[in-house]
DNA sequence: AACACGGTTTCATTACGTGAAACCTATCGG
DNA sequence: CCGATAGGTTTCACGTAATGAAACCGTGTT
């Protein structure tokens, strides 16, 4: 395992453990156990100590274990300025404004990835994006540059997980990847939704890592092939443009 | 130091970090460093940590720590029907239009407590008190309750911790305790803060573990003796039909 | 009764987290 | 221009403290 980073190996356990609290709100210690994949003595021990910092509380009836008071402290101080939800969708909605059609950011989590912000098209027939939702990784342009921009170990580490279908032409995907690379956007025609199309590039911040991935969406015979390059080149712009805007 | 679990240090050491930016949303490594008493290098494998995992990010231009875009994610989750300060708040602000003065919500923090939620007093004279503050726990009517109905245990780590004052007769002090747990309420005049008085009760779930400490608090001259008994008579009221609202 | 399923405790082992100290790179002030 | 300061990073030897296995406890469930 690469590293690059000196980091403390029960921190980011119990980090993973508080990350399991994103796609469940109650789970029972040995569930949470399973699902980073440590021993449950451990995971208590883990437990023990985000409970007693009040990361963690124990729902009186059900005594499962779900997310702490903490949280609310913590997220009141959030500065809003920093997330990207926020601080990019004036420029998601000058970009819709321009194009016409919606416009989504997704970051990727695990392996999955989220809509964070979305804003839609005006138009009749349209592509309607819900905030929030999470989708897989491994079919559409918005899932392709999330997966092209991240690092190789991370990367190696999805590819290899038991999610990632096996269905898949790892040589073939590899190549795909690097052109998306080399272009700076994505690409998808009925991958994931039929009738949908999709173009996608990577918003970088100054320090060249990813910050999230701007797509634009639509109903797939608008988005002929000329258009897809117009906004190509559209998206790419104000990707620039927004990963100036973030950290 | 008394234990009673089993932690895990560096986590507990981590978190420590994280409730750093509860009071101040940007700091750098070595003012966290000073704030949570470790050593430079240790923060500093504790915060890579933090960050690899995206709790904490680095500002881009002011170069500062502060808090990542995982707990956007987190609180995303977390379940709103189980925070007091959010439950209990249309609650709170009929006591407030019935009674005239500004209602507070506590909990206990370790050696402290915290404000959670507060509606103000529309009066022109009125208590002022703002949310997210955290005082000591040995002044003021809402401390007396959280102390009186902590368990026994509990009760007894905190007298025998550092931070309490010796100053204290323990003797008269343990009777005042009782006395609130067999009135269910306690006061306090200017003990705490000069011309301010107060009125507290706990608030006490179905399993009758106390979840918050409920308070009115006004200009002492308008919180007469009388005065002060309806009040308590109307927040022991109100705290009774809190306590079947939270778990 | 036997079993499964949550949580808790104990214990031996050594990996891992730790603090000190050195180092690097800016920025500041005389 | 040089020394000082401040913030961050890396290295290293040491010994604690985190770990997984296994046993244990309580409570349902069959």
């Amino acid at each position: 395992m690469e590293e690059g980073k000196v980091t403390v190996r029960a921190v980011e356990r119990a980090l993973d453990i508080l990350l399991c609290f994103t796609d469940a709100n109650e789970l029972t210690l040995t569930e949470i156990a399973v699902r980073v994949g440590l021993h449950k003595s451990t995971v208590y021990r883990l437990l023990a100590s985000l409970e007693h910092k009040g990361f963690v509380i124990r729902d009186a009836e059900s005594e499962k274990y779900k997310l702490g008071f903490r949280l609310w402290e913590l997220s009141a101080n959030l500065s809003q300025a920093d997330d990207p939800a926020v601080v990019l969708l004036p420029e998601m909605e000058r970009l819709r404004d321009m194009i016409g059609e919606t416009i989504s950011l997704y970051v990727r989590d695990g392996h999955e990835r989220i809509r964070i912000q979305a804003v839609q098209s005006s138009q009749a027939i349209r592509r309607v994006a819900p905030v929030g939702v999470r989708l897989p990784l491994y079919v559409g342009a918005s899932s392709k540059v999330l997966v092209a921009y991240a690092d190789a170990e991370d990367r190696e580490s999805l590819f290899s997980s038991p999610t990632w279908p096996v269905s898949i032409d790892q040589e073939a995907y590899e190549r795909q990847l690097a052109d998306i690379r080399a272009s700076g956007f994505a690409t998808s025609v009925e991958e994931r939704e039929p009738g949908a199309a999709a173009v996608a590039a990577p918003i970088l911040n100054r320090s060249g890592s990813m910050v999230a991935v701007l797509s634009v969406s639509g109903p797939a015979n608008r988005l002929t092939v000329d258009k897809m390059k117009e906004h190509a080149a559209a998206i790419k712009d104000a990707a620039a443009r927004m990963g100036k805007m973030v950290k």
